[in-house]
DNA sequence: TTGTATGCGTTATCAA
DNA sequence: TTGATAACGCATACAA
C-alpha cells in the first residue's frame, strides 16, 4: 500500500526555485538549459534523491523503453546464455529487458505478448514459441517490433534471425563420411521446433545423397536425460551405429555419458558424436564435443541494432541467416 | 518514432457508448459495474484491441507491478535456474520481472537500482554483488521493497534471504572423516562473496576441531576454468590431498576433469570431491557429484510471498536461513 | 450503477 | 533560455 513516496519533478523545481519545465529538460537529453539553472536543479534533485518517473515518461513520449523477452526453459545453458548477450546489449542501447517465462501452458507466447502490450513495450524478442498470427499482427499494428529468434516463420513484419540449420547439418555428413563411419543417426527431441527439424531433415537430405541411410530417433523434450534414452535406443541395436548427430548438445552429452559409462563404447574410435549450440559443456573435457558455434553476440547485436533503428520498419528485408561455425574437438575421427 | 498507435480507455468507451470510467471499472477487479455494461465494454475492446495501459495505471495507484531482478553472470547454471524459478513465481503473483545485468562496471549494482526506482519498481531482488548503503536507503525510502539473496549483509529493511553455508561446510568434514580421508583441502575462487567465504570459513574451523589441517586454495573468478586450475595446484603438491571441498559445483566440475583426465586419478578411490549449488550438470553421470541442492524454489516463492505481503515491511525479523540439502552422490566413499 | 471532474508525473508547445 | 499550459491514459472521489 505505497503512499506518495517518490519524490516529483515539482519538488525538486520548487526546492530549486525554477519551473517543472527547466527540471524537465534538465534530465532531457539535448534540450537547451542554461548552466546555471542546470547546476541548481542538480542539486536539488541530489538533495531531494529525485529520479525521472520512466512510467510517466513513457507515456508521454509513447515509447517506454523496455524490451520484452520472451523465453520458456530460460535455464537451459544456451537460453541462459541467450539471454545474458540480449540483456546486456540492450542496456547499451539504453533499453531495459522485460522478461517472461513461457514455460506454462501452451498460449502463454500469446499472453506474454499480451503483458508486452500493456506495459507498452518498444518491442518483442521471442525466443521460443510461436506466437499466434493475430497477436503478432496486433503488436505490429500497434508500433511494437517484434524479433523471432530460430523461429523460421514466413511472417511479414518481425524482423526474424536464423541459422542455416539444414547447411550446417550437411556438413556434418561430410565430416563423418571423412572419419569413416557409415552407419549414421540422428538423435533428436520431439519438440519439433523448426530449427530442429531443419537439422534433422538437412542430415537426411545430405546423407541420401551420398548413398547413406539415417536412422532416426527421436524422444521427449530437448534436454540431458533425452539424450541418455536415445543413446539407449540408438546402442542396442543389432547394427550399432558408428556416427551420431544430436540435435542439440544437451542431447550430445546425455548420449555421449550413456555410451561411454553404460554401453562401454568408446568416443570417438567406436562411436563419432557431433552437438549443436557450442554450450559451455561442450567444451570441458568430460565432453570435448564436436559441434556447431551459435554466434550468440551477434544475433544479440543484430537484434537490438535493429529494433533501435529509428528508420520505420522498412529496412528492406527483415530476415537475417548467419552460417554457424563448427568446432572441431575430439568427438570425431580425424578433423 | 511511434505515432498513436495505441488504442486508449477513451476510444472503447466511444465505441461502446459509455463513459471512460465504466471502461475503467471493467478492467479494475472488484469494481461495480453491470453485467450489460461490462458486455458492451468487453465487446468494444474485443474489437478495437484494447489493453490497459500499465504505465498509466502505475502511474495512477503509485504501483507498477514491475520487480527488479539484479544479476551478473546470469547464464551460469545456478544463476540462469534462479532466475526462472523467480520469473515464474513473480508472474504466479501478478507481478512481471524485469532484467537488470551488472556484468560491467562495479559500481554496476547502484546503477541498476537506480534503474529500478525510474522504473518505479515495487521492488527489487539482487542476486549479485553489494549494493551501496546510501542506494538501499534511497530505494527504502521510496517504498522500494528490496531483497538480497546470499549477500549476507546485517542492514535493516530488506529481506535477507541466506543458507547456512558455514553449517554444511562443517557436514562436509564429517563426510570425508568418515570416508577415510585425512589430507582435506578447500578449492576457492577469488570472488570473495559472503556465500564462498563462509563456506571455506566453516569448513576449515569444523576440521580445526578435528584436529585436521586444511590446504586452501584460490583462484580466478567462480567457473569451470578456475576449477581446473585448482586441481593442476592442488594435485602437484608433494603431500596431495585425498579429498576436496569445492565451493562450487562449477569449480568441482573443472577440478574433476583435470583430476581425472589429466592427473589421472580416481575418483572417489584417490579423492572424494563435495561440490555446493546443485546444478543440472552435478547430477550428470560425468561427475555425479556429491554437493548441496541450495532450495531454489524455496527462495523464490519465499520472496516473493515477502514482496507482495501487505502488511507493511514490519513482519518481524526480515531474514530467513535455509538448510541445504546434502545430495549423496559417487565422488564420495561411503554415503 | 453511472457519469463528471480531478490528479498522477512527465514532456511538448508556445509565448515571453 | 524560461515558464505557463496542454496533453498522455488511467483511476477514483463524488454527485447523480
Amino acid at each position: 500500500m505505497p503512499q506518495k513516496p517518490f519524490v516529483s519533478a515539482q519538488e525538486v523545481a520548487e526546492r530549486a526555485g525554477v519551473s517543472r519545465s527547466a527540471v524537465s529538460r534538465t534530465f532531457t537529453p539535448g534540450a537547451s538549459v542554461s548552466p546555471e539553472t542546470r547546476r541548481r536543479v542538480v542539486e536539488a534533485a541530489e538533495a531531494l534523491g529525485y529520479h525521472v518517473n520512466h512510467l510517466a515518461r513513457g507515456l508521454m513520449r509513447n515509447e517506454s523503453g523496455i524490451v520484452c523477452l520472451i523465453v520458456s526453459e530460460m535455464s537451459t545453458p544456451y537460453r541462459a546464455n541467450l539471454i545474458r548477450a540480449m540483456t546486456q546489449q540492450l542496456q547499451n542501447a539504453g533499453k531495459i529487458a522485460m522478461l517472461i517465462n513461457t514455460d506454462r501452458s501452451d498460449g502463454s507466447v500469446d499472453l506474454a505478448l499480451r503483458q508486452a502490450i500493456r506495459y507498452r513495450a518498444d518491442a518483442s524478442i521471442i525466443l521460443s514459441g510461436m506466437p499466434d498470427r493475430s497477436i503478432t499482427q496486433l503488436c505490429l499494428k500497434n508500433g511494437q517490433r517484434l524479433v523471432l529468434i530460430n523461429r523460421d516463420d514466413d511472417q511479414q513484419g518481425p524482423l526474424r534471425i536464423n541459422l542455416d540449420d539444414a547447411e550446417a547439418a550437411g556438413r556434418v555428413v561430410t565430416a563423418f563420411v571423412r572419419a569413416g563411419c557409415r552407419r549414421l543417426a540422428f538423435a533428436n527431441s520431439q519438440a519439433g521446433t523448426p530449427s530442429l527439424m531443419a537439422r534433422e531433415h538437412g542430415f537426411v537430405a545430405a546423407a541420401k545423397t551420398m548413398g547413406l541411410p539415417v536412422r532416426v530417433e527421436r524422444h521427449g523434450p530437448t534436454d540431458y536425460e533425452s539424450g541418455r534414452v536415445l543413446a539407449q535406443r540408438l546402442l542396442t541395436l543389432s547394427e550399432r551405429p558408428d556416427a551420431v548427430f544430436c540435435a542439440t548438445d544437451l542431447l550430445a552429452c546425455g548420449f555421449m555419458d550413456a555410451a561411454r559409462h553404460q554401453f562401454r563404447v568408446a568416443i570417438p574410435d567406436q562411436l563419432c558424436v557431433v552437438g549443436f549450440d557450442d554450450i559451455e559443456q561442450a567444451a570441458w573435457s568430460s565432453y570435448d564435443l564436436t559441434t556447431f558455434a551459435q554466434p550468440v553476440e551477434m544475433i544479440a547485436r543484430e537484434a537490438v541494432a535493429w529494433l533501435v533503428n529509428e528508420s520505420g520498419q522498412a529496412a528492406g528485408d527483415d530476415s537475417v541467416r548467419f552460417q554457424p561455425n563448427l568446432v572441431w574437438r575430439s568427438s570425431v575421427r580425424g578433423g
